[in-house]
DNA sequence: AGGAGTTTGTGAACGGGAGAACAAAACGGC
DNA sequence: GCCGTTTTGTTCTCCCGTTCACAAACTCCT
């Protein structure tokens, strides 16, 4: 979030800013901002505030994002189309290679400028590309079977956009985005704010 | 996620189940579970487990999902469009009662059964189906001014799917979901794996 | 009826993130 | 060259979520 303000900040010419600015464009505390970048090492001068274009470097190399990272994408149907067409991967350092999905109907389809090819040519397309990050936005009866042969294929990184839990071994990370869970956590604090004032009181 | 494990272990037919087996569903350590269920009451019999349909019930009753929430979907791009098309948000209690767009090309739209409609017809919609519940599916430029104007017009619960940090009232309740973070998460971690294996190390 | 075996509910310990506060360091003016 | 001002880097404290561990409670078998 530091980075996408940053180069939030550098588009619009500012040269340096204060941690109380940046805290500011991120959403979060000055103290908290300054502590985690504390982490990453000293990067800012005292008295000044940080150098845009520096900090962003150091941030970007340290997450990992100065080179591009190859991604696959299995399941093209409603979100994995979504998905394919969105542009802001690739400005954040993501390459979308290859869209896969278990369809036959689905692979005469050309979505973003990429063929919609067979699942089954998962594990060339992730030797060739030497691909490390999956994406997952198949049904959720479907998503540990792929998850299974992501693995095996040497994928070590997955995002989960199934409603389900993935078993995957040590040394494998798995992230899941939950739209549905999102939706109810909102939907709680709605009923709690109409109990309280009685608006719409649930027997 | 222990009411969606619960409605996985109920369509599979089974009528009770113990702490153990429920954590293990939803993925979580099972005297966790048993806390957080402690705060809704004493919904399990010890020596038994607990009851999967009273249980999930209860869960249901106290987030507020027993009856449907209306929602608004605004910004039907490439992720409005899958959003809306989704029917995940349907069976969970969740209702798409109108998909908003400000480009007028859109109009003639139709998606999942509905028509894509003015953004300004948004005040008249939220009264008359009384909407809390707002998703932003614009690019990041336009979700402040689309959040003021949800705000404006009653909504008291947004979803925000632009990258960008939302300032609301109190008593407005801002989700984020931003993929590009959840995958420079992932590659930060694949980095600081290759960087500990030496396959891939950074100058 | 009573004891063995299960499983819940919860008190206590632990760990870590968030914010307040302040010393250290850099800059600028004189 | 020195002092006041600004802003970082860091320490300390607080608070909350997670986990362990165990007593209480329930079932089943004899
Ligand atoms: N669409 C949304 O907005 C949305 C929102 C929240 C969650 N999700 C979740 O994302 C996932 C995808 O949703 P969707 O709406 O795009 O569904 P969808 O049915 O439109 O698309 C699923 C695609 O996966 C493919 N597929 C099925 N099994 C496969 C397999 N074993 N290997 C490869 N491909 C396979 C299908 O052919 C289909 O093209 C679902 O799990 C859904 O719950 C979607
Ligand atoms: N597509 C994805 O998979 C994806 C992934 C991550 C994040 N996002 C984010 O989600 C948002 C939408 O992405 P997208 O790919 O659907 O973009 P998109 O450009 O395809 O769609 C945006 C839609 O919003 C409409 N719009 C613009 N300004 C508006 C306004 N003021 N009021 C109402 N409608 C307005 C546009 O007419 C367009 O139809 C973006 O902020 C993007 O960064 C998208």
């Amino acid at each position: 979030m530091y980075l996408r303000a940053l180069i939030g900040l550098a588009e619009d010419g500012t040269t340096t800013c204060s941690s109380e600015e940046l805290a500011a464009s991120a959403g979060v505390n000055s103290a908290k901002l300054r502590k985690d970048l504390s982490y990453l090492g000293s990067y800012g001068t005292r008295g000044v505030g940080y150098d845009v274009e520096y900090l962003r470097y150091q941030i970007a190399r340290e997450i990992g994002v100065t080179h591009d990272w190859p991604v696959v994408i299995v399941g093209i149907g409603n979100l994995g189309h979504a998905l394919a067409n969105y542009s802001g991967f690739r400005s954040r350092g993501f390459r979308v290679v290859a869209l896969l999905d278990a369809d036959p109907s689905r692979h005469d389809e050309v979505v973003a400028g990429l063929d919609v090819r067979s699942f089954e040519d998962l594990e060339s397309i992730v030797t060739e590309h030497d691909v490390s990050i999956g994406v997952i936005a198949t049904p959720a009866v479907a998503s540990q079977s792929v998850a299974d042969r992501m693995v095996a294929a040497g994928i070590t990184s997955i995002l989960n956009f199934a409603p389900s839990v993935l078993s995957v071994p040590d040394g494998v990370d798995v992230r899941k985005v939950d739209l549905s869970i999102e939706l109810q956590i909102l939907a709680y604090h709605e009923q709690r704010k109409s109990v309280a004032t009685g608006t719409e009181g649930v027997s």
